[in-house]
DNA sequence: GATCTTCTTGTCAACGCTGTCAGCACTATA
DNA sequence: TATAGTGCTGACAGCGTTGACAAGAAGATC
């Protein structure tokens, strides 16, 4: 038994269109009735029912974020930066998380179009893509972030893993590497591909030649680059630095030079990617790649701001530059 | 121009109820017309309005979670928890974040009430409590995790802190530790009392006498707990184990050792609280006291659904038993 | 053959809101 | 005085769905 407009207009004498009005801030009304509304509405508490609204009007002012693997720390600064360029958009932002593996983004994606979400911002996992190059027409305006998959209902946004590698590494050569490991994914991730071929340029473009053998190749995870940099280490003496896909495998490549007595960074300089908030607590702290990630959410929501207002019109992928940050680790 | 029930009756030659019927899995229909009405529902790619469908059962089938500071990882797997159990009833759970200040949550709770949320779940913050002792009424059924706002319309659901820092402090007693300071928590939470008393309980409970003195405050983050260990360990050097109030405390206190030239677990034992996903990453690992936050999670939002069911009943609040996990640092 | 059941289907009014359009009371213009 | 505007308000339909109820067909019972 919520209040309603009806309530409020026979409370206030007036018709409801003339409430609908004054809740909607809409010119063509008397400053009298309006002040008059307004106190009803006021001592009433009445608010909006935007569902009911939604059902007319078309438009929930929702906008749904995806992301399935929440435990990811660099998401929840993302949505962060999504969360607030809704809000001040007058637009909703609900975050839907999941964790019941491969189905789970098809499930989530049909029912945020069941309540209508205006738009979608979904953070790309290879299911997702494999989905989404498919079915995307089924759904509202879609942005992912991250993502590969091809479908003109998509607008992409990502960062430069390939600028971001190379930042990395050209940073490594300039300071005097010349031998140089990478602690690579092995997971299939539309960055992993972009982060190779980054560390390969980088190599290329101060002629130095890329040995395959000084890939190896792990798990996203600590383990995973504890694992790698361990094989690197012990497989390549001549190694004096490593470059590693993010900060967890760069944090478990600490853990191996730890191990193996080398010291960071005078034995072996490590770089990661991300600046994870765990970067600053190991130690020595990471020297690692910099995206911004609330800008990223940001960018994220305007670009499905102008696909929702203007749906037929296809955007070219934004791509965010990374930037290095220099800590004790290199 | 999303697919409608007039869409799929006109397509099956049967009657708008008809659809609904098969849509809401009536009995009372033939099989024949049902695989018919079936067979257009899918050739047409028909998914039901769920906010028309909202608007006349008055039950949107949405409880949202309002968690403000996302950054704290423990708020994940409750997420989670919350989320799993939701899907398991048939429920959507939709996460809303934000970090623009103390009135935050008023907006937020507002928002979900005008969405038509049938429940709300949130993790208690001094405001929510402050603001949802006296205006909880105004919302659908509420489930507050760690808080303590009192109204009948809202169910509570904790961890027992009380008792989780008896067991690290029994813990710490039990392998001979007479002087043991506490790294507490300034900052107003509801926990923070909780936990303290804890503290408190043990020492008398062994006959040790509290010596307000060797509790030292800061705020619950890394840098906190290395300010305020680093207080404790330089004034009082007879204290050989801590208790902190959570694992980011903890680790401060780790750092505040490792700088003050004490081994641990050797000269200072150190048990933080929550098992976050830090403790295994830091050396030597946490032991920490831990609360099934995934569980927790669960519990909150069966709590909800028997308040969704029987608005009127009043339940008393769950708490939940810790447990602690030995680990290196004591 | 008339009546009662039972099964299946359809009609109609809502839910709370907004858009369209009409209507009223004025004032300004010719 | 007639005409056209202008400013404000209300009636009404409809968004996509469900619930209450009615109605038609088929079979069962007397």
């Amino acid at each position: 038994m919520p209040v309603t407009m009806r309530d409020v207009a026979q409370q206030a004498g007036v018709s409801i269109k003339t409430v609908s009005r004054v809740v909607n801030d809409q010119p063509e009304l008397s400053d009298a009735t309006r002040q008059r509304v307004l106190a009803v509405i006021d001592s009433l508490g009445y608010r909006p029912n935007i569902l009911a609204r939604a059902l007319v009007t078309q438009r929930t002012q929702i906008v749904g974020l995806v992301v399935v693997a929440l435990d990811n720390p660099c998401f929840i600064e993302i949505a962060r930066g999504v969360q607030a360029a809704g809000r001040a958009h007058d637009y909703q932002v609900f975050l839907i998380t999941g964790d019941e593996g491969p189905h789970e983004e098809q499930h989530i994606l049909k029912a945020l179009a069941a309540y209508g979400m205006d738009g979608i911002v979904i953070y790309a996992t290879p299911h997702s893509d494999r989905y989404l190059a498919e079915h995307a027409g089924r759904f509202p305006p879609l942005v992912v972030i991250h993502g590969l998959a091809e479908h003109p209902n998509i607008s992409h946004v990502r960062a430069d893993f390939e600028a971001g590698a190379r930042l990395a590494v050209d940073y490594l050569i300039g300071r005097g590497h010349r031998a140089i490991g990478m602690v690579a994914n092995t997971e299939a991730a539309p960055a992993r591909r972009r982060c190779e071929r980054g560390y390969a340029a980088s190599l290329r473009a101060h002629g130095l030649t890329l040995r395959p053998e000084r890939i190896e190749h792990g798990p996203p995870r600590i383990e995973g680059g504890y694992e790698a940099a361990r094989r690197l280490l012990t497989a390549h003496g001549e190694l004096t630095a490593l470059f590693a896909y993010n900060d967890l495998m760069a944090i478990g490549a600490l853990r191996a030079c730890r191990e193996l007595r080398r010291r960071v960074p005078e034995d072996c300089a490590i770089v990661g990617f991300d600046d994870a908030p765990l970067a600053t607590i190991v130690t020595p702290n990471l020297t690692t790649v910099r995206v911004d990630r609330r800008e990223l959410g940001r960018q994220a929501f305007l670009r499905l701001l102008e696909k929702m207002n203007r749906p037929a019109a296809v955007y070219p992928p934004l791509v965010l530059p990374p930037e290095l940050v220099v800590r004790e680790s290199a």
